[in-house]
DNA sequence: TCCTTATGTACAA
DNA sequence: TGTACCTAAGGAC
């Protein structure tokens, strides 16, 4: 669900089932429905993501701006469309597939220039090729707050969720209180780099894994475990289990109104 | 059937 | 900092 990765893995999918191909665009919610007339029966002409933003470019210069939330859902399925509920707000269909949008905090018709306003206002994404970890580092050297709240910040950096910004940080070592012009350019160095490595990964597998295969259950001599949002994670929501690594309990804590995880005693002050 | 929770963000005070 | 918004699943009754 929702991170970066979910958002390029879409843009990949929608422009699988429907680029170049006459589209039937409804809104079967209702919420959508005068956009959806509008773009009803055109062409899926490329698709675009930026962190956690996704853009369906129809024809030249239309854009439909998608942003899930926090209970957005987005389901593909093979033609012919089943009769919609009444939650969808964007249903594509073509001869071969269709997609169900529900639930989005966002979904609208753009211009151009209010897609640039978008791309202006974000911080580099570890997913997309031109991305400058700098402009982000720039933010966080200057900044005294906490870094775990500054990876949360899209406008330093975007596409980073509650799950990467807790497994990033266990994956470095990093006190997720320390402030961040505490953080060293080769420590924001390394996290960018892992964060590079591990978005890719969830986009190819549509799923967040962030466990070393040295630390995996197996290779550690304990017993197999199911994370319940479906990836292997060392610390997001495993409050009160024991760190894979050290065998200490994994904290919680509210953080700017978001579930905070992280082991104590391998992330240090 | 009701309550809680969730991988998010924007806006008011 | 609190609250509103969008949906669906799971658990307590």
């Amino acid at each position: 669900m929702p991170e970066g990765h979910t958002i390029h893995r879409l843009a990949q999918d929608y422009a699988a089932a429907f680029l170049g191909t006459p589209t039937r665009v409804t809104s079967p919610q209702g919420k959508f429905s005068d956009a959806a007339a509008l773009l009803d029966g055109a062409e899926l002409t490329r698709t675009d993501a930026h962190g956690k933003h996704l853009f369906l470019g129809f024809r030249d210069t239309d854009w439909v701006h998608i942003h899930l939330g926090l209970f957005g859902k987005v389901g593909f399925g093979a033609a012919p469309a089943p009769p919609p509920t009444d939650t969808v707000r964007l249903r594509l269909a073509n001869s071969t597939s269709y997609v169900d949008l529900r639930g989005p905090t966002t979904c609208a018709l753009i211009t151009d220039a209010e897609k640039q306003a978008i791309h202006d206002r974000l911080g580099p994404d570890p997913l997309r090729e031109t991305s400058d970890p700098k402009a982000a580092y720039r933010r966080i050297s200057r900044s005294r707050t906490t870094i775990a709240a500054l990876l949360m910040d899209q406008k330093v950096i975007a596409g980073v969720g509650n799950v990467y910004r807790a497994e990033v940080l266990f994956r470095h070592r990093i006190d997720p209180y320390r402030a961040g012009r505490d953080i060293t350019p080769a420590q924001w160095d390394a996290i960018w780099a892992d964060l590079v490595a591990l978005m890719r990964e969830g986009v190819r597998n549509n799923r967040i894994d962030t466990v070393r295969p040295e630390h995996t259950p197996e290779a550690m001599g304990r017993p197999p475990r199911v994370d319940d949002h479906g990836g292997e994670v060392y610390v997001y929501r495993r409050a009160d289990q024991p760190c894979h690594i050290c065998g200490g309990e994994i904290r919680t804590a509210d953080l700017a109104a978001r579930n905070l995880f992280w082991c104590p005693q391998c992330q240090k002050p």
